[in-house]
Formats: structure tokens, sequence, C-alpha cells
DNA sequence: CTCCAGGCTTTAG
DNA sequence: CTAAAGCATGGA
């Protein structure tokens, strides 16, 4: 019910702060943390960080625990980039989580031309009103809602929970997958699912990369949004324009390990650390 | 007022 | 094929 962890790697104001989950709050010493319909409490005290819940092998999982988040920051080092080191420096607490697919194909549908201040209310209030409401030793919470449940709205009810033109990609979308299920995207390459994720209405190549590097584990994606494309071109004098090309630079320049680099270069970016 | 936010679909050329 | 218009919403 209760694990530790050495907090050098694993600090959960840079897990959560990085941009890769939009359900979370501050709780207690720390932060309660929603996933489909489990929740958990983690905190840290700089030398160790705990996690609480019911579900020790879900976040075990969820917080990619079984890493070792110490090679990959000496093999992010090792490519030598003056801003991915500093980024690698301040940022070294980021861990990625695996998430939950169904909420990562809704929540990056949300996610685009959006700030992320405002998806983290539309997901909420979407949570609110068509999720599970759950117990816990932390409090009810209302779990991420099926496909189903999201189906069985119209284009409207996303609209007027301010999800703006998005509105018919959810209900398209959810329609779809409680049709289909997501079987069929599991066991695929990256490309591969990508090339699946991209016939979905309302994903295009940056949401179908977040989707494949945050629920699938395609740890060899790397999503270019602007706050990439300004890095790019600030950090790393890029003259490229064409976002295919910027994601096929840093996709050849950083493979395996393009994930994760992204993550660091985006956290300590846009949170100016 | 304009500009921007983890961009995409649609339409025009 | 590429380029650009149009898109909801709210905060700076």
């Amino acid at each position: 019910m209760k694990f530790d962890y050495d907090a050098t790697y694993f600090n959960p104001t840079d897990v959560l702060e990085c941009g890769q989950i939009f359900r979370f709050e501050p709780f207690r010493e720390g932060y309660r943390v929603y996933s489909a319909d489990k929740d958990c409490y983690v905190y840290t005290d700089g030398a160790k960080t705990v996690v609480e819940s019911g579900d020790s092998d879900y976040f075990y999982n969820y917080f990619d625990l079984a890493r070792d988040y110490s090679e990959i920051i000496s093999h992010a080092r090792s490519f030598n980039v003056a801003a991915l080191n500093d980024a690698c420096e301040k940022a070294k607490g980021v861990r990625l989580l695996n998430q939950n697919r169904e909420e990562m194909i809704y929540s990056f549908i949300i996610s685009q031309n959006n700030n992320i201040p405002r998806i983290k209310g539309i997901i909420s209030r979407i949570c609110t009103g068509l999720g599970q409401k759950m117990p816990s030793p932390f409090g009810e919470f209302y779990a991420f809602p099926t496909s189903a449940a999201l189906a069985s709205e119209e284009p409207e009810y996303y609209k007027a929970l301010g999800a703006g033109y998005r509105d018919s990609f959810i209900s398209d979308t959810a329609k779809r997958i409680r049709a289909e299920g997501i079987s069929q995207l599991e066991n695929l390459s990256y490309d591969e699912l990508k090339k699946q994720l991209l016939t979905y209405r309302g994903i295009g190549p940056k949401v179908a990369d977040c989707i494949c590097l945050f629920g699938f584990g395609k740890r060899d994606a790397f999503p270019v949004d602007t706050w990439i494309e300004k890095l790019y071109r600030e950090d790393f004098g890029g003259e490229l324009t064409d976002r295919k090309k910027i994601n096929t630079y840093f996709t050849s320049l950083f493979g395996e390990y393009s994930g994760y680099v992204q993550q660091y270069l985006f956290y300590a970016k846009r949170s100016n650390l």
C-alpha cells in the first residue's frame, strides 16, 4: 500500500509539472494523482519519495519505477548538447509515466491549440460529469470516463464544458472506440501505431506522438509543439520551420531516448527552470 | 484591442 | 503534394 524510492530521479513536482499529466492537485505534503479509475498520494522529503495507494502494483508501473533513470540521464548527457545538459541538471527528477491509453487519447485531443491550465479544467469537468464516483482512503473522486460514457454524449455537451471546437473530436473518437475498442492499437511499433492514430479525427502528428509516448510507452517518439519549436530555434540554432522535419531532426539525433530527452527539454524550457 | 496556448481539419492552389 | 484559412476559449 505504500512504497518509497530514491528521490534523486523521482521528484513529484518534476514528474507532475512537466506536462505529461493533467489530473493531479496539491494534497497534504505532496500531491494527489489520478489515473483512469485509480488514485494515489505522492510526496517527498527530498531524500525519499513516497507513494501511497490502494493499488501499489499499478502505481509502481505508472511511475515507471522499474527503470533506472540515472542511466537515462547519463546517456542524455553523452549527446554533449549544452541545452540538454542544462535541462538534465534542472529536471533530473522527471520520470515518464505509463498512463492509461484511452485517457491519453482524449486528453491530448483536448490539448491541441490549448493551454495547460485550461486543458486541466476541461478534463476535470468531463470526469466530474461522466466519470464513475470512486471511493478512496484520501476521499471520493471521479474516474476518467469510459469511452462508452463519453460516447453517450453529443458534441454540445463537450462544448458546454468549454472544449471549444474540439467537441466533435471527442464524441467522434469516443463513438469509434466504443464500437471498435483499442486492442488493435496494441503490440504495434511506434511507426505503425502513429499511423493508426492519425486515422482518428482530431489526432494529428503531435497529438499522436504524445499518445504514443505517454500511453503506449513508445520512448522513441518526440512530440513537437510550439514550445519545442521555440526551443529548437533558440537553443539548437535550428532553421527548419516544418514540424515534421523538426521531428525527424530530433528523433534521428536522440533515437530510443527521444521521449525522455523531449520531456527534459520541454519541462526546463516551459517552466523556465 | 491583439496574441498565444503541448494543432488539427478543411479547402485552395 | 504544400500553404493557408478557420477554428472555441480564456488569460496575458
